[in-house]
DNA sequence: GTCATAATTTTGATTAATCAAAGTAATGCC
DNA sequence: GGCATTACTTTGATTAATCAAAATTATGAC
């Protein structure tokens, strides 16, 4: 007989967290302090949970290095990724939750919806391709697209582009960039950029010029 | 600052499970063989966690007696079987999963979505009365209508009757009674009732006849 | 009333996940 | 290269939930 065993929510929850951070940042493995502290738990319990998650072989644990996901760890914390994704457009295109409270609320749901219940939910949605922040949705296969890496911050002066997503998930932030229509699928104009004020001059389709700091536009992602 | 604690999934399971054996058996207290029993651990398990829930004011809990849900233990487990409800309810309508499978699927999602999204999904649905299996879904205030208590074994013969309930949530049981056509809403008529034989013939409108065992017959809630 | 049986409780142990605090290694500045 | 700072690991303890098995109490048949 062969009982499987499901991964625990904190397993899920470190995974995703590990791939996401192994995207982001360059190097080839992640290491612990980031990973402590975008979980919120102390060093030392990031550190032992490591060396559990490496005997369970969902990644390999160099000390004093950091971690590097394996196959199989790649593709469950990748299936939470699809799964935190499309949880959050459903609670927004169906049900009608701000883009604010929802990353909460399936940061929960993502632990106990079922596969099977999970692609119903997709072919209900349309098969959507990126969440309402703009954040691409990985396919059932596990395959994700690449976002533009290209800030708000780092772009050309007076060229109108378009809005992909936003990084920031925190509430605040989400609540601020809606009453400003910072939002994926807006275009939007850099009238100008202060080195000095550390601010630039934003023009959004049809609505009046406002100002961002360096640090909040680099949380804005654009093309073209 | 007050933090407030949220119940876990266990608690949560155990203080459903509590309610709904004192709804349907008689005596003032609920005995713990049966809390074991229906929640699938031992029985000391089951003791120790009772001291746990009445220490922390879920339930009164005398030895060798049984326990007694407080004013908010039975408010916490009314609140579960209204999740459970509207959940399966969900799974059923929005999503067309088959009622065999949706109990599973409801048991996990009923702790992990808030009550937020829960009253969404009550407007979005229309505010139903009732789950998939017939049974009542209470109110946000915790509100909720008798059953029918009579059981297709004991009530009259020739007359039609309408189905208002599968007790049995074991998906074979569902299945088959899919298959027969013994769902909430249609109409039945007995037909014969063969004690020694221990079946009863049953006419469901426009269908053949077919026969059932007491014991199933038990199962099916009628009214009318 | 006396036992056998059934129901319940107690005891001792285990597992996953966590923290605090102490210890160790690496980094980098002068 | 030495030393301060930062990053990471180790250690020892805690909590919730569970089981197995032994101990206890209640129940029912005679
Ligand atoms: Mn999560
Ligand atoms: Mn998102
Ligand atoms: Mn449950
Ligand atoms: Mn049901």
């Amino acid at each position: 007989m062969f009982i499987i065993v499901m991964p625990s929510a904190t397993v899920e929850n470190y995974l995703k967290c590990i791939l996401m951070l192994s995207m982001e940042c360059k190097g080839a493995e992640v290491p612990m302090g980031l990973i402590a502290n975008s979980l919120g738990v102390t060093p030392g319990t990031a550190t032992s949970m490591m060396k559990n998650l490496q005997r369970e072989k969902w990644l390999t644990y160099k000390s004093r290095k950091g971690v590097t996901l394996t196959a199989s760890g790649k593709k469950l914390g990748m299936r939470m990724i699809r799964r935190h994704r499309l949880l959050e457009t459903f609670l927004v295109e169906t049900l009608g939750l701000d883009w604010s409270e929802i990353h909460d609320e399936a940061e929960e749901l993502e632990h106990s919806i079922s596969e099977k219940v999970l692609e119903r939910l997709d072919v209900f949605l349309g098969n959507p391709q990126h969440d309402p922040h703009g954040h691409p949705i990985p396919t059932k296969g596990g395959v994700i697209r690449k976002l533009p890496q290209k800030t708000l911050l780092d772009s050309l002066l007076g060229k109108k582009m378009k809005i992909e997503s936003i990084l920031d998930q925190g509430s605040d932030f989400l609540k601020f960039a809606q009453k400003k229509g910072l939002m994926p699928g807006k275009m939007i104009t850099i009238i100008k950029r202060d080195k000095m004020a550390d601010t630039i001059e934003l023009q959004l389709e049809k609505k009046s010029k406002f100002s961002l700091g360096f640090k909040s536009a680099e949380k804005i992602l654009v093309s073209g």
